[in-house]
RNA sequence: GGGAGUUUAGCUCAGCUGGUUCAGAGCACCUGCCUUACAAGCAGGGGGUCACUGGUUCGAGUCCAGUAAUUCCCACCA
């Protein structure tokens, strides 16, 4: 089949997904088979493609298309998180939009809508996936919130229960006062915000709730929560303060006693040394109010205004209400001065507010048992991570992991299944039912209507830590008698996860600890962190700064090959990626490339019997060798992980080796025909580069693979072997390359014009060339003929009609040339006897590995070697 | 404040156990070419004191220490 004059992804790329789908190409079943499987970090449901989607899920890809040809059962499980709260921010956003406020909305109601909203959007990034190539097996396209996968996590948590590792208690949280519900850490960004630091004079008590003339200065930066303050606390060891001990202070405007306490927090040299403690609205003042004992007071409501406990201000926004009372301060006489001051603030990471910490009650999880076992499924090996630097991060996280706060304030979600009593027992079961039941155990005269359930759902990581296990058996975490079923036995644990390190803690590490406790295994073996996709400038894609392309935009105008090969050019494990367009039209240029390569070849008139130029055997026997080369190479990178680099070579292979080397050698001249046997060996080549290339372009090799051949219905590319290496003459390589130094040579002189057409031609050239390679280079290098052989000092032969002499060792000057190899085997005496040094150590002997030894002695007799020949050129010169 | 990383050509990065194909790749750049697959191309070319200082070694991008710059993670002093 002929290839039209230009290759045009559109009409490509759909064509063969469709084509995919149809054969069920993607589709995995359980068989023989070694598995390969890999789950898809499942992107928010409701969100949309961007290019770290791109990033992520062409590497997928790449490993699962390329354990399909290896002969694997490739299987890659596709799906969507509901990412409570982002998702509910949508949906509450577009109910405002509607003008409907969340709070007027039962919870029902408003999950109809959540619900409305998700199957209308639930699809659509699982649909921008197909246009960026991804072979997932869609028939297993799975959610977190579906119900199977709910009943998991739901099971899940009465599992952690039971066992003891998951407690309802006071806590002080993380509050987002727009999202109204409590984060966990690892949510909250610190930034460093500019504030103010207001100095207050708070008025010495005269025991009878009367200021007295004495007085102590604190610093805060939140003058709006003094009406909660439970006491002003100085170290005890300030001697400033020790007249102050035992006594009380006046809280400013409401005139509220509280005491003076001491404690080994407050630091001396910070601020004034007195710290007012307000014990319902920072940790560490909460802290503080719980060694000594002091009263809780909230003045603050869940949307962070001041509520009727605060006594002024009442109503008021928390930054309305301090802009406010710095008046009312300094109108008292109260305000001592205010300071510029930057302190770094909590925001929420969804919603960007500032965090309220808040003092609530909340569902966490234990994880120190948890975390002890993940940990020592990282340490020991069992789990790879790619790169290895992240052990470190991971083992400090690890070593300090803290409880889990996993309720969150949501509707969108799954909901707690703990069930309140009216005497304010709980209990915690499965279902409505069973929780009746458990309660009628304590009394029997409860009924359904007496069940309150908990109306908070759970943290959206509390789900996605199953995914690797409840995609293949949703019944199995949390009921360890439950059999895996088949699917679960034959696909856990996964092969590979590929992720960011962004969430290493939120999801991989959990995702670990649930492997170990549900599974006593791992659910991966090798994890392999992407970089964070930069825009050149080295600057976080964000929709605020608009430097983040439009992956599908991207596809549209240069298909999705390119994309995918533009975005894998730049990214080796672990580093950040500076996408930049011109990288996707490299891979644009490399797709025409490939296109017009076939188009040459399959357009060349094939003389069957034809005798085939030695030129030609030389040329298929030089790209066989280093076809198995550079296959066994690209092997060896797959292996570690090394995309981009297994990318680079056989992009280098296809293009400069056989595209600019090897077709230019064969190509039969203007008019005549190419003979069979090369022919073949040609196109044979271009078959295995196909096969090499498919993972990472599965479109463009899909066309021409299909075009090369008539193929049968259904028969694919995806499934065809990944080439193997053959045998490699790494001499004939070598001496190959030598000839192209020589060929590159005589063009550079020749396109410079350097030379009167009656000069010999003077290069500096190393080595030997055999003789084989002699048609090589006159038919490369614009020879008509050559004269004469390597004969010891120069090559010889004509370029047009000239006569040309090359010279083996550099030109010239003996004397020079004596004095460098003089030098040279100066250094090569010495290399010499430091490598014998080394081997006459008996502790290296006695210690380094049989192969390394053997490095030391082969350099010993490489050097030896060397120093023989030095010394021979020596007397010659 | 604690920890981890990075620093090699204009840009993005390889460089695995120190050695002689170790100073590399891709892109960008310069020069010449519309040569009958491809100008999104072809051919040729220039360019780096491997951040700095010191140390170990016969030998150091490579190992060690310090300095500087920079990135990320953790913590968050009111």
């Amino acid at each position: 089949m002929e290839l039209k004059k230009n290759y045009n992804p559109a009409e490509v790329e759909d064509k063969w997904y469709a084509y995919w789908l149809k054969n069920r190409c993607f589709h995995s079943e359980p068989d023989s088979r070694e598995p390969y499987t890999i789950v898809i970090p499942p992107p928010n449901v409701t969100g949309i493609l961007h290019m770290g989607h791109v990033l992520n899920n062409t590497l997928n890809d790449v490993l699962i298309r390329k354990a399909r040809m290896d002969g694997k059962n490739a299987c890659w499980v596709p799906g969507t998180d509901h990412a409570s709260i982002a998702t509910e921010n949508k949906v509450v956003a577009r109910l405002a939009e509607r003008g409907i406020k969340k709070e007027d909305l039962t919870r029902e109601e408003f999950l109809k809508y959540a619900w409305e909203w998700k199957e209308e959007h639930g699809g659509i990034i699982l649909q921008q996936l197909r246009k960026l190539g991804a072979s997932c097996d869609w028939d297993r396209t799975k959610f977190t919130m579906e119900p199977a996968l709910s009943d998991a996590v739901t099971a899940t948590f009465v599992y952690f229960y039971k066992k003891g590792l998951i407690y309802h208690g006071y806590r002080m949280v993380n509050w987002d006062p727009v999202a109204h519900t409590a984060i966990s850490d690892d949510e909250v960004v610190h930034r460093d915000t500019k504030s103010h630091f207001y100095h207050l004079r708070y008025y010495i008590s005269d025991g009878n709730g009367n200021p007295t003339k004495d007085f102590l200065v604190i610093a805060t930066t939140r003058p709006e929560t003094i009406m909660a303050d439970a006491a002003i606390c100085v170290n005890p060891a300030d001697e400033r303060y020790h007249s102050l001990r035992g006594k009380k202070v006046l809280i400013p405007l409401i005139n509220r006693e509280i005491p003076v306490i001491e404690d080994d927090y407050v630091e001396m040299d910070f601020g004034t040394g007195c710290l007012k403690v307000t014990p319902a609205h920072d940790a560490h003042d909460y802290e503080i109010g719980q060694r000594h004992d002091l009263p809780i007071l909230e003045i603050l409501d869940d949307d962070g205004r001041l509520n009727e406990k605060a006594r002024i201000l009442v109503g008021q926004d928390r930054f309305e209400a301090r802009k406010n009372i710095v008046g009312m301060l300094e109108e008292a006489g109260n305000l001592v001065k205010i300071e510029e001051y930057i302190s770094p603030v909590g925001y929420s990471e969804r919603t960007d507010a500032v965090i309220e910490p808040k003092l609530s009650k909340q569902w966490f999880l234990k994880l120190e048992g948890l975390a002890k076992s993940a940990l020592e499924a990282v340490e020991s090996g069992s789990i790879k991570l790619i790169p290895d630097k992240y052990r470190n991060v991971y083992r400090h996280w690890m070593e300090n992991a803290h409880d889990w706060c996993i309720s969150r304030q949501l509707w969108w979600g799954q909901r707690i299944p703990a069930w309140y009593l009216p005497d304010g027992s709980v209990v915690v079961e499965e279902t409505p039912e069973q929780a009746l039941k458990a309660a009628r155990a304590i009394n029997p005269a409860l009924t359904a209507a007496d069940l309150r359930q908990d109306e908070d759902v759970l943290d959206t990581w509390f789900s996605s830590w199953l995914w690797p296990i409840s995609v293949f058996d949703a019944k199995r975490p949390g009921h360890p008698e439950h059999k895996p079923n088949r699917d679960l036995g034959y696909y856990y644990p996964t092969s590979d996860l590929v992720t960011g390190p962004d969430i290493i803690f939120f999801w991989v590490a959990r995702m670990i600890m649930a492997g170990g406790e549900f599974m006593n295994d791992v659910p991966f073996r090798n994890v392999y962190f992407t970089g964070i996709v930069r825009d050149k400038l080295g600057r976080k894609m964000s929709k605020t700064l608009g430097n983040s392309p439009d992956p599908l935009v991207l596809i549209e105008k240069y298909g999705a090959d390119s994309v995918r090969l533009g975005m894998l050019l730049c990214s080796s494990a672990g580093n950040d990626i500076l996408y930049d367009e011109s990288q996707v039209e490299q891979g644009r240029n490399f797709c025409g490339k490939i296109w017009n390569s076939w188009r040459l070849v399959s357009g060349w008139r094939v003389d069957e019997n034809g005798r085939q130029s030695e030129s030609s055997r030389v040329a298929v026997k030089w790209f066989d060798n280093l076809l198995s080369r550079t296959i066994a190479t690209v092997e060896d990178h797959y292996r570690k992980f090394r995309i981009n680099d297994a990318l680079m070579a056989t992009y280098k292979l296809f293009w400069d080796d056989y595209c600019s080397w090897y077709l230019e050698l064969v190509k039969p001249a203007w008019g005549e025909a190419i003979d069979g046997y090369t022919f073949d060996a040609t196109v044979g080549f271009f078959d295995k580069l196909l096969k090499l290339i498919h993972p990472v372009m599965p479109f463009i090799t899909e066309e021409i693979w299909h075009a090369m051949a008539d193929r049968r219905p259904g028969e694919t590319i995806m499934y065809e072997r990944t080439p193997v290496a053959g045998p490699c003459d790494e001499a004939f390589l070598a001496g190959f390359e030598q000839a192209r130094q020589i060929i590159t040579g005589v063009r550079g002189i020749r396109a410079q014009k350097q030379i009167a057409p009656k000069d010999p031609l003077k290069l500096s050239i190393e080595g030997e060339v055999s003789e084989e390679l002699y048609p090589i280079i006159a038919k490369a290098a614009g020879i008509s003929g050559f004269v004469g052989a390597v004969d010891g000092a120069a090559v010889s032969f004509i370029v047009g009609t000239v006569k040309c002499s090359v010279p083996l060792e550099g030109l010239v000057d003996t004397a020079q040339e004596r004095a460098k190899v003089e030098a040279e085997l100066e250094h090569q005496r010495k290399f010499l006897a430091g490598v014998r040094a080394k081997l006459s150590n008996e502790g290296f002997l006695a210690r380094a590995p049989e192969a390394v030894v053997a490095v030391e002695r082969k350099k010993e007799a490489d050097a030896l070697a060397r120093i023989e020949a030095l010394e021979a050129s020596l007397k010659t010169l």
